[in-house]
DNA sequence: GTCTATAATGAGATAGAC
DNA sequence: GTCTATCTCATTATAGAC
C-alpha cells in the first residue's frame, strides 16, 4: 500500500472512530493529509470505498492483534483483561468508539460490502472471546457460568455500549464503571 | 402542545432512532408530517432545538415508563424481563436504537444541552435498573452478584450495545443472542 | 402557522491539465 | 498522482407574502 493511501486509510479510521461515517469529509481528511480532494478520489474513486478499505484493513490487524492476545497471555484471565483493554484505549481517547461500533450505528449510511464486513468482524470477535473464556474456564482464571458463546456475545455488546456511555459523560471512568462486573470475573491475569 | 409540533416530534424521534441525528433532515419529515421545511422552522428554529425536544419528551416518557413497570411488576424478574423488551423492541423494529443510543453515538453532532439531557438520562435509566436488581435480590427472582449499581451500569450498556449488534445482522435474534445471560439471570418472572 | 422563494454552505464526485 | 476548476445536489436557515 502506497504512502499516501495508508495515510488516507488510517486518517479516515480516525475520523470514523471519533465521529461516524457521516461526520467526516473527504475535504476533512485532505487537509490532514495535506492533499487535494480530487487526488484523495484517485485513491478511493467514493467514499464507500475508503469505508470499505478501512473496514477490511481493520479486520486483518484484528485477526493479529487478538491473535497476538491469545499467544502472549498465559491464562484466559490476563486475555480477557488484553481485550477489554483494547476498547478502554478508544473509549479513553476521546470517546472514540471500536470501528464496529461506529459503522453500526452508521449502517444506513454504509452499501452492502461494508456491511458485509461489519458482520464478519463481529462475529470474529465474538469467537476470540468465546475461545478465551474457555480458556479461562479450563484454567479457572475467568468465572464462566453459562454458555461460552452466549458469554461471549453478550460481553462484545458490553464493551461496545460502554463505549457508547462513555462518549456522553467524556469521563473514561464511566468506561470502568460500566465494565467492572466484567472486570470482577477475572479471578486472577 | 400542538398537533403539529406533536406529529414533528414522532416523525424525528422515529428518524433519529432509525438512522441519527445527523441522517434525516428538514425535508424528510416535512414531506412525512406534508408540511413545508420552511414550517417546521417555525415550531424548531433549529435543528438543535428540535432534538432537545425529542430528547426532552424522550425522558419523561422513559420516567413515566419505568414508574409503570415498577408498579405494574410483581417481582424484580418481571421488571428486568420488560424493560429488556423495551430494548428489543426497538432493535426488532428494522434495527432502530433507542433514542440515547443513538445520539450518543451522534455526540458529536448535538450541542451541550443535548449531551446534558442525554447524560441525565443515561443516569435515569441505569438508576431504575438498579433499583430492579435490589428489588429482585431481595424477593430472589434475579440473580444479584456484585453491586447493583455497577451491574446496572453493565446491563445498561449490554442493552444499547445488544441494539447496535442487531443493526448489522438485521436480525431480531441477534438481540436475543447478546442479551441472553442476561435473560438467564432472571429466575421468575 | 403555513407557504414560496432563496440564500449560504458544504457535500461527493468528475474533467482535464500538468 | 496531484492539481484547479467545476458540477450537481442536499443541507440548514431566513425573508417575506398570505
Amino acid at each position: 500500500m502506497s504512502d499516501t493511501r495508508e495515510t488516507l486509510v488510517n486518517l479516515a479510521e480516525d475520523a470514523m472512530c471519533t465521529r461516524g461515517f457521516g461526520g467526516f469529509s473527504y475535504a476533512d481528511i485532505a487537509r490532514d493529509a495535506g492533499i487535494s480532494k480530487a487526488s484523495i478520489h484517485h485513491h478511493f474513486p467514493s467514499k464507500q470505498d475508503l469505508g470499505l478499505a478501512v473496514l477490511v484493513r481493520y479486520g486483518e490487524r484484528l485477526v493479529e492483534q487478538l491473535a497476538l492476545i491469545g499467544k502472549s497471555s498465559r491464562s484466559g484471565g490476563q486475555a480477557l483483561a488484553a481485550i477489554i483493554d483494547l476498547y478502554r484505549a478508544k473509549a479513553g481517547s476521546g470517546g472514540m468508539l471500536c470501528l464496529c461500533a461506529a459503522l453500526s450505528a452508521d449502517a444506513h449510511a454504509i452499501d452492502a460490502r461494508a456491511r458485509d464486513a461489519l458482520r464478519r468482524i463481529n462475529n470474529l470477535v465474538a469467537a476470540a472471546i468465546e475461545e478465551v473464556l474457555i480458556a479461562g474456564r479450563r484454567d479457572r482464571s475467568i468465572s464462566v457460568g453459562g454458555d461460552p458463546r452466549s458469554e461471549a456475545e453478550s460481553i462484545l455488546a458490553m464493551l461496545q455500549g460502554a463505549q457508547l456511555m462513555t462518549r456522553v459523560t467524556g469521563e473514561p471512568a464511566t468506561f470502568d464503571a460500566a465494565t467492572a462486573v466484567l472486570a470482577a470475573r477475572i479471578y486472577r491475569t
